[in-house]
Parts: C-alpha cells; sequence; structure tokens
RNA sequence: GGUCGGUUUGCCGAGUGGCUAGGCGCUGGUCUGCAAAACCAGUUACAGCGGUUCGAAUCCGCUACCGACCUCCA
C-alpha cells in the first residue's frame, strides 16, 4: 500500500501524508445526524465527503472499517447541560414514543442517502445501544480523576485536565479565552466550572428517555457516545475521525479530552472536517431555520427552489466544491451542475459506441495519474472533475470523428470513467436523470404550455380538448390569475 | 470581544511564485424546415495599499468587507 494520499488534520493545521496505523486496514469514523429531522443539504455534504473518502480509500486498495453513528438520544436544546432533549421534545409534540421519532427519521435518512448514492458505512451505530460502553468509559474517567459526580451526574473536570494535558487543542483555543467569553449561567449550576461538560446526567421525572447507571437513572452527556462508539469498533487509537465544521467545538474537542483523560491516549490521527454549505452568504442549519430538506430540494417544494434537483445534480454539486471551502446555495449554481451532469451522462452514452483505430490522435495515458493525484492532494474533486470534464471533450470530438483512439487508450479512457466518476465519486451515470414523478409532472407541464399558446392563438377549440383529455386521466385544471394550477 | 477562515473573470468554483483549471452563462460557428438540443471556438480575473523578489493573484504586513466557531447544529 504505497499510497501518497495527503489529508488535512486539523489537529496540525497541514496536509500530512496519510500512514495506516495497520496496513492495508484503515478505520474511519464520522459524525453522523441526530434524527429529529429531515436531512437537509448540509447534512448531504457531511456524507458525500466521507462517502468519497471511504471510496477513494477502498479504491486504493485499504480495508476500510467506516463506522457513521446515528444520535439518537442526549443532545440538549440549550447551553450549559440544561434544557429538554431534542428527540423527547418531538415525541412530546408529536405524541410519540421517543423511539418512534427515531425510527421515522431515520428511515428517511437512509432514504435520501440511498438517492444520493452514498454507500451504507460498515457499522452504523446507535447511542441507545451504546449505554453499557458509554457508561464503562465515563468509569475510566472518573477512575483517572477527570470527572466528578454531583448529585446523580457526572462531569469532566475541565480545568483538571487542562492543568495536565492541552484542552482545546484541536479547536486552537486557550482555557482562558474561553472562559472569559462563557455565558455563565450564575448560581444554579452544578458544575464546578462552567466549561465542564456532561458525562451522565441524571433524569429528571420528566425525562422520558433514561437508564440506570451506578450514579443515577440517567442518561449520557453530549459527547461520549461518539468517544464510546469508535473505540469499540476501530480500537483506542485509529485513524480517521471526520464530521462537519461546527462539531469541531466543543464536539470533537471534548472527544480528545475524554479519550484522553479515558485511555491515557489520543483516539484519533486524522481530523477532517467538512465545511458548511451556505445560502445567502450565512451558514445553512437547522437552528437558524434557513436549511432546505433533501426531500424539498428533490422534488422542487421549497419556495426559494425554481425547480426539482436530482439527486445526482445535487451530488456533483457538492462535489464541484472543495469539501473545506463553503459551497453557497444558489438555483443559478444547481442548474449549472444539472447541465454538467447531462454532459456526463452523454459522455458515458458516447464511449460505449465509440470505435477504435489504429492509432491515437489524442493521449490519455497521463489522464489517470492527473485523477489521481487529484484526489491524493486532500481529495481535491473540484480539479478531478476538471479532468474528467477534458475528458469528455475528448470523447466528443472522437466520437465526431474529429480525432481517432486505440482499442489500448480507448480501454484506458472507459476504465478512468468508471474508476473515478462511478467508482470513487459515486456519480451514476444510468441516465435516470429524472425520477418518474418528476417525469409526469414535466410532461404536464409542458401539455399545459401548449394549452396556453392555443389559449393565447384563441384557438378554444383545441385548448378546451387538452383540458378534457387531461380530466380523463384524472388532472384537474384551474386557470387562475398567477397562471395554470393542476392537481391529480 | 476572542479564535479561525475567506475575498478569484457575468455566476459557481479550483489553483499556484513565472506556464489555459473546470462547469454554467454569454458571443460566434457547425448541424438543422424553424426552434431546441448537441457539438466546436472565443470569453485571462484574482478586494485595496505597501513590502520581499528578476518576476506575485500566489509569500509578508496593514486596511476594508464577508463568514464560521466561542450555545444545539453536518
Amino acid at each position: 500500500m504505497d499510497s501518497k494520499l495527503y489529508i488535512y488534520n486539523t489537529l496540525t493545521r497541514k496536509k500530512e501524508l496519510f500512514k495506516p496505523i495497520n496496513p492495508p486496514f484503515v478505520g474511519l469514523y464520522a459524525c453522523g445526524p441526530t434524527v429529529y429531522g429531515d436531512a437537509h443539504l448540509g447534512h448531504a455534504r457531511q456524507a458525500v465527503t466521507f462517502d468519497v473518502l471511504f471510496r477513494f480509500l477502498s479504491f486504493l486498495g485499504y480495508k476500510v472499517r467506516y463506522i457513521r453513528n446515528i444520535t439518537d438520544v442526549g443532545h440538549l436544546e440549550s447551553d450549559a447541560d440544561e434544557g429538554e432533549d431534542k428527540i423527547q421534545k418531538k415525541a412530546r409534540i408529536e405524541k410519540l414514543e421517543p423511539m418512534e421519532v427515531v425510527q421515522y427519521y431515520m428511515n428517511r435518512y437512509h432514504e435520501n442517502m440511498r438517492q444520493l448514492n452514498v454507500l451504507p458505512p460498515s457499522i452504523e451505530p446507535r447511542a441507545t445501544g451504546h449505554i453499557i460502553e458509554q457508561q464503562q468509559l465515563i468509569k475510566k474517567i472518573i477512575d483517572a480523576g477527570y470527572a466528578y459526580i454531583v448529585n446523580g451526574s457526572v462531569y469532566f473536570d475541565v480545568m483538571k485536565y487542562d492543568a495536565d494535558h492541552h484542552y482545546g487543542k484541536l479547536s486552537g483555543r486557550k482555557i482562558d479565552d474561553l472562559l472569559s467569553n462563557t455565558r455563565a449561567l450564575e448560581g444554579q449550576s452544578e458544575k464546578k466550572n462552567p466549561l465542564d461538560f456532561a458525562l451522565w446526567k441524571k433524569a429528571d421525572p420528566a425525562h422520558i428517555m433514561h437508564w440506570p447507571s451506578e450514579w443515577s437513572e440517567g442518561y449520557p452527556g453530549w459527547h461520549v457516545e461518539c468517544s464510546a462508539m469508535s473505540t469499540k469498533y476501530l480500537g483506542v487509537e485509529f485513524d480517521i475521525h471526520g464530521g462537519g465544521m461546527d462539531l469541531l467545538f466543543p464536539h470533537h474537542e471534548c472527544e480528545i479530552a475524554q479519550s484522553v483523560a479515558g485511555y491515557g491516549k489520543d483516539s484519533v490521527r486524522y481530523w477532517m472536517h467538512n465545511n458548511m454549505i451556505t445560502i445567502n452568504g450565512q451558514k445553512m442549519g437547522r437552528s437558524l431555520g434557513n436549511f432546505i430538506t433533501l426531500d424539498q430540494l428533490f422534488a422542487g417544494n421549497h419556495e426559494i427552489l425554481e425547480q426539482s434537483y436530482d439527486p445526482m445534480v445535487v451530488r456533483l454539486f457538492i462535489l464541484q466544491a472543495h469539501y473545506r471551502s463553503t459551497l453557497d446555495f444558489s438555483n443559478e449554481s444547481l442548474q449549472a451542475s444539472e447541465k454538467g451532469l447531462k454532459r456526463f451522462i452523454q459522455a458515458a452514452e458516447k464511449l460505449g459506441k465509440i470505435q477504435a483505430s489504429g492509432h491515437s490522435t489524442l493521449d490519455p495515458s497521463t489522464l489517470g495519474k492527473k485523477c489521481l493525484d487529484a484526489m491524493n492532494d486532500d481529495l481535491n474533486t473540484p480539479v478531478l472533475l476538471a479532468h474528467l470534464f477534458e475528458a469528455t471533450k475528448w470523447i466528443n470530438a472522437i466520437s465526431a470523428g474529429q480525432e481517432t483512439i486505440t482499442t489500448n487508450d480507448l480501454d484506458g479512457l472507459k476504465k478512468i470513467f468508471s474508476s473515478y466518476l462511478s467508482a470513487v465519486l459515486g456519480i451514476s451515470l444510468t441516465g435516470q436523470n429524472k425520477t418518474g414523478d418528476n417525469l409526469a409532472e414535466e410532461l404536464i407541464r409542458s401539455i399545459l404550455n401548449l394549452r396556453t399558446e392555443a389559449k393565447n392563438k384563441q384557438d378554444f377549440a383545441l385548448a378546451d380538448r387538452i383540458r378534457n383529455e387531461l380530466n380523463k386521466l384524472g388532472i384537474t385544471i384551474k386557470d387562475g390569475k398567477d397562471g395554470v394550477e393542476w392537481e391529480i
């Protein structure tokens, strides 16, 4: 395994040569969603980013164990470890079991991932299924002296930890700065210090999800699940841990502290963080309420969407930017990606029909290396795509008879398309660019446009005929002052 | 306020001390009954001001603006 993959390590703020701890095995962990709402574009970016990493490592020949968790308990709504569990809140509002909420949104998440051609991870552990592992880790941290118990809750002692190690080394924070910036809730906190975070919380009587423990009937804190589950399946030390940049602090910082405190060493070799999707220059986020869900995107069902977008279009849109840059949502950009995808699909079709010749007028021999170099450079998917677009230009030229290619070179070209575009980037080129539903909608829309034209020409006989024909199919037409509406 | 990051051609978005990123759009062309589609060609920018350098969009400094994190968030 002699790869030259460089990845940007948030811990060192540098691109580093990737060396697995136990080649050819690679352990990869990425923070998945908290399932209390539909997945949005930001979740798609996280999932696609680490899916591509998973695919590329596998492509390079590594045996990758990819863990992507589902958070189904434990994240509270407000700061200072107070407030209501989000899943519980949803359950209370909708009169469901918390596990029903979890199952519902998890199913929908999986469906969205399938649509985006995101491969299932090797293991998808859930926090509620690893309460014991979390308790074991908490116990280790207590035994090591880095946690204290108050009224049945267990808190991580950040000051004590920082005295021995360095709390803030991932996010570049200093404990003094953090302290001067905490919005401390004076008085009622059980914590010794506002920076301390909960490892285990005693459940108040209204709390639905709780488990027995030696400290109290309660539930695990925000950050333990990832530390417990990653090390359970990947070992105390593993290769890569990823997630969104917004998890960098405090979530991942706390994970490091927990590992060092509990296991006596850092668990993670390479920390990777994908950047945010922005909308009008501002971060898209659940808490900001400015997000577009994937279902809305795929259906065109949101006021700022001019049309629906195929999941593959969304995937290509995401991959046309580097994962560490912010990516701004706009209809124009998505539409540009839609055209680009079409270009790839048509090139792939042509590629299957090209006849080889005695000699090549183009030299595709270096293309494979360029593609590999792009990916090796911290997963530079936009550059890889640029090379692949270059290849489509060649394919078009060969197809038009302007250039010729040998069987050998043709095979090479085909191989590059299938390995990089399909296998590594996960762009599916089946040509099923539109779902059946979207196609039907567009057919109806174009028929209605014909009718509008007829009406404009005073050809009411034709216009009425179209309406009657559609009526027979159960489609009702409603002429309004803002245009034609229809429903089935 | 602290920490970090960004400012690239009409839009999105890579990149690098000297050589065309790419996609979309636009313009022109090929094709075509017309149109569309498709294809081909053209479209050379790097916030401002200083500095380092033979040479900087690329390194350094300052200024302006934008954003992220510091509270749950992918």
